[in-house]
DNA sequence: ATAAAAAAGTGTTATAAAGTGCGTTAAAAG
DNA sequence: CTTTTAACGCACTTTATAACACTTTTTTAT
């Protein structure tokens, strides 16, 4: 499991590496992939295993695609999905498209927050974090969908 | 599996060619062709590997004919099917049809955004995909329909 | 119907841009 | 002070694309 803030640097070619103390975590399960992608709510990235992934993925994708709100999710998380080959005893670098880069508003930073969540990580620009933090209100962003049953018990 | 957003080219003879990061994918399946037909929902085209369309043109077309959105299924999905020789180990370039093209409204594009959606792909027009994204909806999106049950667990 | 011309499709190559790998320096931790 | 970690810079490799040449098919005109 891995948890907790890291303020860390983006180079030029727009590469993070994961901070240390997570090594053992990626080492143990072995991971050899992972997975970053749009989050579907907010202007920031999810980052998966690829253990993580293959299970999300592959609920997400068979789900009937003529349903539109369940294909808005399928368009936001499957087909903006990043794969990266990691080598865990490696450098754990990790590339960020450009694409992916400007939907979490992080364009021009060369610094990122990455937040562990126990299974995956969320990628934010740091003004967008900090205003999360400091109690920003939530009131204008509480989707307004109505959720489909299938997808009621699924946590992305 | 094949997932994420790709900005790619097209040339003056309307190929375009898969991005190298699905070589290992196509290489593995093993397959030799590949199939682009109309999406049935939205002004977009569909990539099948060759494997999976045999399985959905066989169901889709075993189906009741006499079912007027089935029929209508059958008509866009079948009835615009292009069938490419396609070579995983080489350049993975394949042509769209000036019919295609017309109907995903990239008839003067000479970008397209390649869609990776786990086992199939999605072509769009830029505009239109952005649209999509941002929650805007299209002109033509047909969403009312009444699914029949034959359909209700397929997904295209 | 045939030949010429045009269009459509296929394949190759060159070049710029994007991505990768690795060594070095700087900073932080023990 | 030593060891580990993070950041940076550079060189190399791979990839994408535009330009070009050639082949095949279709159209047009005689």
């Amino acid at each position: 499991m891995m948890f907790g803030f890291n303020n860390i640097s983006l180079d030029k070619k727009s590469r993070f590496s994961f901070p240390a103390k997570y090594r053992d975590a990626f080492v143990n399960s072995n991971e050899n992939q992972i997975v970053i992608t749009k989050d579907p709510q907010y202007p920031a990235l999810k980052v998966y295993l690829g253990s993580e992934w293959d299970q999300i993925s592959t609920k997400l994708s068979s789900l009937q695609g003529l349903d539109p709100v369940v294909r808005n999710l399928q368009w936001t998380i499957l087909g903006n999905a990043s794969v990266c080959d990691f080598e865990p005893t490696g450098r754990m670098q990790v590339l960020i498209s450009a694409d992916l880069k400007k939907y979490a508003q992080i364009e021009e930073a060369n610094r990122i927050c990455l937040i562990g969540m126990g299974n995956k990580f969320e990628i934010w620009n740091q003004e967008n974090w900090e205003q999360r933090q400091t109690g920003g209100s939530l009131a204008t962003e509480i989707l307004d969908i109505v959720l489909p049953e299938s997808i009621k018990d699924m946590s992305f």
